[in-house]
DNA sequence: TATGAATGAGATTTCATTCAT
DNA sequence: TATGAATGAAATCTCATTCAT
């Protein structure tokens, strides 16, 4: 489909790229969340990693590309995490389940999602186009799932108001990462996620009140 | 209550600091738009404001300092543009509209927002408590605003889960203005408002399904 | 005529820039003479110069523009004191005189050209052209020379082999700086221009050898 | 007489040892003429050659000897070639044939030709002064020459002239390749070798004209 | 013998900041 | 107050060389 935005390497064996990758990522995920991007050096990525400058040379051509490794890593895990919502169910209980199922993945990747939104702008074109079309697709998994459930009936939504509906559940998730410094302060997972879906799915005007 | 973040300045004459710094940040904000604050050099915000790398330290002290002014302009206009939201009736018109006038504010306030949002990690820690103060207060106004309308019976939420409430309109406004790569290409801004308000006031699930 | 190549430079004043460009040139051949240009560090050429790495930066925009500099500079010398060849009346006599002018001249800029000679081929392409178009220029001076006496008479030698002749006399005198390791050993300066302007002119063989 | 310069191998068997440095210095030329010494990498060299950059170090100790390998190589061919010249009977015949023949070596070695003068002083020192004891080596042949010519009465040349001439000589040769830019585009070799023999024979002056 | 991953010193270049004018 | 030349610490990236397999 997209074509992978491809991250020369001048090491041959694919498994050992695999490896320090990951160990490139694991390191600079930790490094960013701390100082950032721009603030790391690539010298302190590479010591994070756990290898010298030159053996960080080897694996990547640019500081840039250490940041979409990053973001892409991520979103494999994502995608992983998430394979199981596009089997939900058509029902306001799929819905639920998909909707916690991704706040929880939100909580679990907590810094590497405040890393990618926060950094992701510094990526190459190329890179960033490849990341927004990740963005795009897995929004979209929300929104055929919410267009399922009005398809059968268990919302009301107007076709129009579908995708937008998807974005705000996506970025509500997200929330819990992003604005961590007050949410994560006042709520407990749980709480935040029955709040938030009960809004969501509920609204919060009382039902004789409605306009 | 918070201490503002003082930006030291050399020079004496007030009235011509006020003037340089609007120059300063008016010119900033292009910048950081464009190429995000950490690849614009001093020289080049020097430049954009419309003068000599010198006379720019003599306004500010650090390139940090830079950030601040445009973070701190930007809560100036907002709280400005919003003054009016924290008189309005406890109804659900009233939340309407202040919902409505916080979306036009960030769509005129696009660029501006953007910068900030992208870039507010950056600030010195002192800064950026300071920042994070403002739009904890700036999220406070829509918390009072549906804490009145709960409390006249307006809207049915539970006391604990108004905060999230308040954080779910800021994001789903800003959203408007990071997510335009996307949501500014499939709405028009009234209709993202319209939809975006229904979802928020009334949800998604059909009164007769509801759980 | 041609496009002089231009270097960059981030300061204002003209007569500065070019008053900082003597002396990167002046350092830079002592350097370039004793270690060649791959062999001198940017940091080594700005003490070269006698100011900071920065300041170094300030006047040129990479490695290659100092060599670039080095070049040009010694090209507009060359120029300068050739400017009086082109005037030699076309006798035997005047291009004796231009010859034991461009030997001396040779002499004078040993050092120059032997960098110039070593370290050209390093140029960024489109300054290399400009090199050799001043090179091309200069061996043109010789040919009008040349040609002028045969045409008046002075000298047989067919027009096709005009131009060759030019060459030799360009790279026989420049042979005093590049071949300095033996010649100079062997040969006073005055020597070298009297047996060398005698082999050219007529030649080896004996008059009644002449084949 | 001259202490071959030895460079270190780890590797016992000499024939091996012969085969490989054969592919390096073909692999080097080729590079080196492209991209020119200090830029051509000791990866790219050892790909050149058709080995791993392992293996290139059990044949040279430093990047150095790769440059020490590929002169010493040419000079190797060039002595190969010259051999009959030795043995020129002393006349202006022979004497031209010892011209064209080394202006056709020239011509077939080109890239070597340019390689090697424009790297030479990249040599060490040791390296340097071997490769400049076989340059006076080749030039002492013509030079030999030249003196048994004028022994033999064939030549009106003062003795003291003589090395001058054996230099001009081998660098009016070496013209053809270093200054190809210039001199390969107006003349065929035939045409080159005929002209620049016939003035350095014969003289530029016309007989009448003769001073 | 052959391989190629690992190393780290060192190269070029940038840029926030200062200060003499 | 305004200017902009000077500074040098620090950043990114390269590459000759080594050595375990």
């Amino acid at each position: 489909m997209e074509l992978k935005h491809e991250v020369k390497s001048s090491v041959k064996d694919g498994d050992l790229i695999a490896k320090r990758r990951e160990q490139i990522v694991e390191g600079a995920v930790r490094l960013f969340k701390e100082k950032g991007f721009h603030r790391s050096t690539t010298r302190e990525i590479a010591k994070a990693a756990g290898f010298s400058i030159g053996t960080l040379y080897e694996y990547i051509r640019t500081k840039e590309d250490v940041l979409y490794l990053v973001c892409d890593m991520i979103y494999d895990q994502v995608q992983h995490r998430l394979s199981g919502i596009a089997d939900e169910e058509p029902t306001i209980g799929g819905l639920r389940r998909a909707i916690d199922a991704y706040c929880r993945l939100v909580d679990d990747l907590n810094d590497e999602f405040v890393v990618m939104y926060q950094e992701s702008k510094s990526l190459p074109p190329k890179a960033l186009d490849y990341v927004l079309e990740k963005e795009r697709a897995m929004t979209a998994l929300f929104e055929s799932l919410v267009r399922d459930c009005a398809d059968a009936g268990e919302l009301r939504i107007p076709e129009r108001a579908i995708p937008l509906a998807a974005h705000h559940i996506v970025i509500q998730a997200q929330m819990w990462a992003f604005r961590r410094w007050t949410v994560q302060r006042m709520y407990s997972l749980d709480e935040y996620i029955e709040y938030q879906t009960e809004q969501l799915l509920n609204g919060l005007v009382k039902p004789e009140a409605a306009d």
